[in-house]
DNA sequence: TTCATAAGCGTTATATTGACATTAAGTAAA
DNA sequence: TTTACTTAATGTCAATATAACGCTTATGAA
C-alpha cells in the first residue's frame, strides 16, 4: 500500500493550507502537529500540507490533504501563490521530519499554497495521517513555524486583506446569524484596526448583501443587537463583480 | 551538455510567461514559435516556458526561461497563479513537440505563471533555445494556443485587470514620455472598453504620480499634446498603498 | 484662409467619505 | 423599584469624489 501510494506521489509538488477561523474575538490559524517525538523541536505546529498525486489537481489536492490532515471536508479552497525557494525545505531542524515521513527527503519541492476562511464551531477536528493534533491557534501567538509556512502565513494574511478591500467576507467565517458588531469585530481582526462603527455599518447596509432578521440576541446584559444574516444572492453577485471604487 | 542540463532541470515543474506589449493602439502578447516542422499543427506559436532548474526559485526561473526564449532580459516578472490540471500537457496534438523537446515528455507537469508589462519599443527580440522566432501577437487575435496556454493566459488578463483597478500601471508598458491620450488608450485597451478623457485625465492627475513636462508632440497636425512622465517616487508608492477606496 | 484633427479644459448634480456624540434596550445589583 | 452598567443603534455636516456632458484651442494640410 505505501509503495503504491507513493508511486504515484509527485516528489516535487506539494500544497499546503492555510486555514483561518474566527472566534468572534481573533482570527485564528488551523496549525497540526506533527510527531510527538518532534515535540522537542523548535516548533512542531506546522501548516497541514503534503505532497500531491499526479492524478489530482491542485485544488483536489488541497482538499484532500486538509481533510487526511484535520479531518476537515467540504472547504472551498482559494490558491494564493507557489512558492519555490529551492532551499525552503533545507532547514537543518526541518530534516528529521522529512527523513521520517518523505520517500524522498531531498527532493526540491515547490508548494502551493491555499486558504480558506471558516467557522471554527462548524468543524470538528480529526487530524489523521501523520497530524496527531489539529487545533486552532490564535493568529498572534504564532511566531515560527518549520520549513517557509510562517512566509506563507504571512502571504496568506496579505492575500486575505487584499481581498477584503475588494470583495464583502465573511460568508465562511461567520455563524449563519451574527450581529453586525460581530462582523465589524470580523473586518478589525482581518485589518488589525479599530474601525468607526457608524461608519462600517453604513458601508456594510449600503452594499445590500444583508437581511435584517426579525430575532435579536437573548439574554444578554445590555441592549439586545439585531440578527443578520448574509444574502447569498447578493453576496454572490457582489463577490464576482468586487466593490472597486477605482472604475473608469 | 545536453544530459548535465537535464540531470539538474525538475521534470515536474515549468514556468510560463505572459509578456503584454503595448504599441499605442492595443495590447500585445509575445509568443514563440516552436520547431519549423510543427507549423501545420493547429498552433505553433506558445507561450514562452519551460521546465525550471532545481537550484533556482520560480523567479529566477521565469527570468532564465523568458531570456533564453527571447532575449528579454531584465523583465520584472509577477506572478499570478499556478496550473496543475494533471491533463494540461496530453492534448493529443501537444505530444509530438513535448517528445520532441522533453527528456520525460510524460511526467506530470505543474506550471507556475508570470507576467509583465513592458514597452515593446524599448526591447529587441532574439529567439533561440528552441525558439525559432518570438513576436508581439495582438491580444485579440489570438484564438488558441497549445497545452492550457489560453487558460494561463485568460487567467492573466483577469490578473492584469484586477491589478490595474488597485493599481496604477504603465510605467512599464508607455514610453518614457507619454500624453495623457496615450496613457487613456493604455486603460481602454487593459479594460477592453472606453473611457471619458475628461473624466480619466481628472482621476489621473488626481493621483499625483505624474509630472507634466515642458514638452509637446511636435510635426502632429492637430493641437499637440503635452508629455508627461512618471514620478517613479510617486508612482512606487501609490503601488504600493494601492488606491483602494475601500477602506475603513 | 479655411479645414480637419486631436488636445485640453470646466460645471453641475449626485454620491461617498470621515469625523464625531448621544440615546435606547436590556440585565444585574442595590 | 430604582439605579447602574453595558453594548446596540442611530444622524449630521463638511469635504471629497464621481459621472455625465460640449465647447474651445493649437497645429499641419489643403
Amino acid at each position: 500500500m505505501k509503495n503504491k501510494i507513493n508511486k504515484s506521489l509527485n516528489p516535487n509538488i506539494s500544497v499546503d493550507c492555510v486555514i483561518f477561523g474566527f472566534d468572534g474575538k481573533e482570527l485564528h490559524v488551523l496549525l497540526i502537529d506533527r510527531e510527538n517525538e518532534l515535540k522537542n523541536v523548535v516548533s512542531a505546529h506546522a501548516l497541514p500540507g503534503n505532497l500531491i498525486y499526479d492524478h489530482e489537481n491542485l485544488n483536489m489536492a488541497a482538499e484532500r490533504v486538509l481533510k487526511e490532515l484535520t479531518g476537515l471536508s467540504n472547504i472551498y479552497l482559494e490558491q494564493f501563490g507557489a512558492f519555490g525557494e529551492p532551499n525552503r525545505i533545507k532547514k537543518k531542524e526541518d530534516q528529521p521530519w522529512l527523513k521520517a515521513v518523505r520517500s524522498n527527503p531531498n527532493a526540491r519541492v515547490v508548494t502551493v499554497g491555499y486558504y480558506s476562511l471558516i467557522r471554527m464551531s462548524d468543524y470538528e477536528l480529526n487530524p489523521s495521517s501523520f497530524a496527531k493534533y489539529a487545533s486552532w491557534i490564535p493568529l498572534k501567538d504564532i511566531i515560527n513555524l518549520p520549513f517557509d509556512h510562517f512566509e506563507l502565513l504571512k502571504s496568506s494574511i496579505d492575500y486575505l486583506r487584499s481581498n477584503t478591500k475588494i470583495r464583502p467576507v465573511g460568508y465562511n467565517l461567520l455563524p449563519k446569524k451574527f450581529t453586525l458588531n460581530e462582523m465589524q469585530k470580523l473586518y478589525e481582526a482581518i485589518f488589525n484596526k479599530k474601525i468607526d462603527n457608524r461608519n462600517f455599518r453604513r458601508k456594510i447596509i449600503n452594499l445590500d448583501i444583508l437581511d435584517k432578521l426579525e430575532e435579536k440576541q437573548e439574554g444578554v446584559a445590555h441592549k439586545p443587537a439585531n440578527y443578520y444574516q448574509f444574502n447569498v444572492e447578493k453576496y454572490e453577485s457582489h463577490i464576482e463583480k468586487g466593490f472597486f471604487k477605482f472604475e473608469f
